[in-house]
RNA sequence: GCGCCCGUAGCUCAAUCGGAUAGAGCAACUGCCUUCUAAGCAGUAGGUUUCAGGUUCAAGUCCUGACGGGCGUACCA
């Protein structure tokens, strides 16, 4: 319809006098508000310049010029300041209408991705402890958004990083070492910075248990670290698993030393003179990029900082051949990735196929007060235990339902709410009512599921079969810019225009042509909103 | 101090990469269940989009400067 409507309206511009290199972009849009009709353009105003008219001229020039097919445009008219609206012709909403039928549940993909390969890293936290609320946001958003790429036609790879070198492990190993050793009643004390977790001491009565108390002369922590890591790691995709989370890779940073592609980042530094030694540590002239301060790459003690795998990791993602890599990072990442980017246009890679997703931090509402959380004492909440208490739909829903960029106020209240207060079920509720509509109607009768669609012409029927044809657009708008709740938005507006439907035109009960017509029309919606919650990671429910 | 994000109804947030009369949910108020699920619907009220300038046919959206909040600003990840 778009490319239908640019191509009238060129031939249109030809006829007044437009010369072919004076005409922009033509952008079709469709106007926020259904009364100015189902779409718009505002090119009469774009033109007014380079015609010397002035726009409401213009646009009643291309009007009287436009010649459309009328099985597609009823009409075409000026409004406002300028822009010419145009509305459909009930025939073409009609044969939408059986289209997305027939598309079923491939309805709304489309193509502008396709060929796309795409890596989407995310989650990416050490195995050091439960997922906590912040990595839940991290989670569904990468994944809610490797959905969305998906079905505009990408080839998506979901890939976990990790370290589980450093400190932050050792000192994991120690704690769990620890506890161990208190379980036998062989007290060692505890490690000051140790991990306090009440996890710490399950993993450590799992080995008493295992064992016995033959690890108790083990001479350091690496046996306890390695059970933790992973009884931690068999956790984190067990919560991962609860929100439809599956990863198909998991990518160890310590492969990145062992094929010496590090060291090829500081000799590739080195040798552009962007990398210097200084104080014993390995600096990156970060100042040549608009920093404050250089930056260091390798620490005095011959540990790298986290920055210089990430270069070496993301050059490791370029070589594999992806088109586009995604990394979903929280709000303190913020001022460091810059760093990265900048790293691996000096390695000669193209770094417009980096891009960033920030997501603001996560704050837990309870009655009415933050919960304040700090991670290594005890008094976080793990995903696990937030899933536990509102349900695994709900938490991927509030994780989505705002902007990535503004903070999420989590309100635990309302998600326990099953009633009006929360927003997730009003999708739910109206996919659950068509069902059992639909289940009534074919107890009644055999029916086919073929019905004349012109008898759709109640004002709730019109409406809601144009917001049914916008799926796709909604869809690529929140993929392209990895926005899921625009999505949701979409949604609502969906699930609100089938309740006035469902208010306005009684399906059973009424005459039998109407009848099958308008359980065409529920079916498509019910359709519509089980793809959307599909890519949203939610169940649609045939009964509530 | 510097960098990034944000400031929209009483509260939590939308607003289709500059468009037409700024919209939802919650809270408040008024109605609606012998009819397909009332987890619902219809309606009322609620706004100088923090403030001051600027850019243009058009600004919540872009630019500059204040003010207010968040996150960074480590030889932590």
């Amino acid at each position: 319809m778009e490319s239908y409507l640019q191509e009238i309206i060129r031939q249109a511009l030809l006829e007044i006098g437009a010369e072919e290199n004076q005409i922009p972009p033509i952008k079709i849009e469709k106007p926020r508000d259904p009364s100015h009709g189902d779409a718009a353009t505002n090119v009469a105003m774009l033109m007014a310049k380079t015609l010397r008219n002035n726009p409401r001229n213009i646009a009643e020039q291309i009007t009287a010029k436009i010649r459309s097919d009328s099985s597609k445009v009823k009409t075409a008219e000026v409004a406002g300041p300028g822009f010419i609206n145009f509305r459909f012709a009930d025939d073409y909403l009609y044969s939408e209408l059986a289209s997305i039928l027939e598309k079923n549940t491939e309805y709304g993909k489309s193509s502008e991705n396709s060929g796309l390969k795409c890596l989407l890293e995310f989650v990416s936290a050490n195995p050091t402890g439960p997922l906590t609320v912040g990595h839940g946001r991290n989670a569904v958003l990468g994944d809610t958004v490797a959905r969305l790429m998906e079905w505009t036609g990408a080839e998506v790879e979901r890939e976990y990083y990790f370290n589980n070198a450093g400190r932050q492990m050792r000192m994991l190993g120690l704690s769990v070492q620890a506890r161990y050793l208190q379980e036998l009643e062989l007290d060692a004390g505890f490690p000051e910075d140790g991990y306090e977790g009440a996890y710490i001491s399950d993993i450590a009565k799992e080995l008493v248990h295992e064992h016995g108390d033959s690890l108790a002369n083990e001479a350091d922590e690496t046996v306890f670290k390695e059970k933790a890591e992973k009884v931690i790691f068999d956790d984190i995709q067990n919560s991962l698993k609860r929100m439809n989370i599956v990863m198909d890779s998991f990518f160890n940073e310590h492969t990145l030393y062992e094929d010496g592609s590090i060291q090829k980042v500081i000799d590739t530094f080195r040798g552009k003179g962007l990398a210097y030694d200084k104080d014993g540590a390995v600096w990156f002239k970060t100042t040549e990029f608009g920093k404050d301060q250089d930056t260091v790459l390798v620490k005095s003690t011959g540990e790298p900082t986290y920055r210089l795998p990430d270069i070496a990791y993301h050059a490791n993602k370029l070589d594999r051949g992806y088109d586009l890599c995604l990394d979903i990072f929280g709000a303190d990442h913020i001022d460091t990735y810059p760093d990265v980017i900048n790293g691996i246009e000096v390695l000669g890679y193209d770094k417009s196929k980096v891009e960033v997703l920030v997501y603001q931090f996560v704050t837990l509402m309870k009655d009415g007060k933050p919960f304040k959380m700090s991670t290594r004492k005890a008094n976080f909440v793990t995903l696990d235990e937030l899933m536990d208490e509102v349900g695994e739909d709900v938490t991927r829903f509030f994780f989505l339902m705002r902007s990535p960029n503004t903070h999420l106020e989590f309100d635990v209240n309302q998600a326990k709410e099953a009633g009006e207060k929360n927003p997730v079920f009003y999708l739910q509720y109206a996919h659950a009512r068509i069902q059992s509509i639909l289940r009534k109607v074919t107890e009644l009768e055999a029916f086919d599921g073929s019905a004349d669609l012109s008898l759709l012409n109640h004002e709730s029927e019109i409406s809601l079969i144009k917001k049914l044809m916008s799926f796709p657009d909604a869809i690529s708008g929140a993929a392209s810019v990895r926005e899921p709740h625009r999505l949701i938005t979409y949604l609502n507006e969906l699930a609100q225009g089938f309740t006035s439907f469902y208010h306005d035109c009684r399906i059973i009960g009424t005459e039998k042509n109407l009848m099958h017509a308008r359980t065409m029309l529920a079916e498509a919606t019910a359709r519509v909103l089980a793809n959307g919650l599909g890519i949203l990671g939610i169940s649609a429910p045939d009964k509530m």
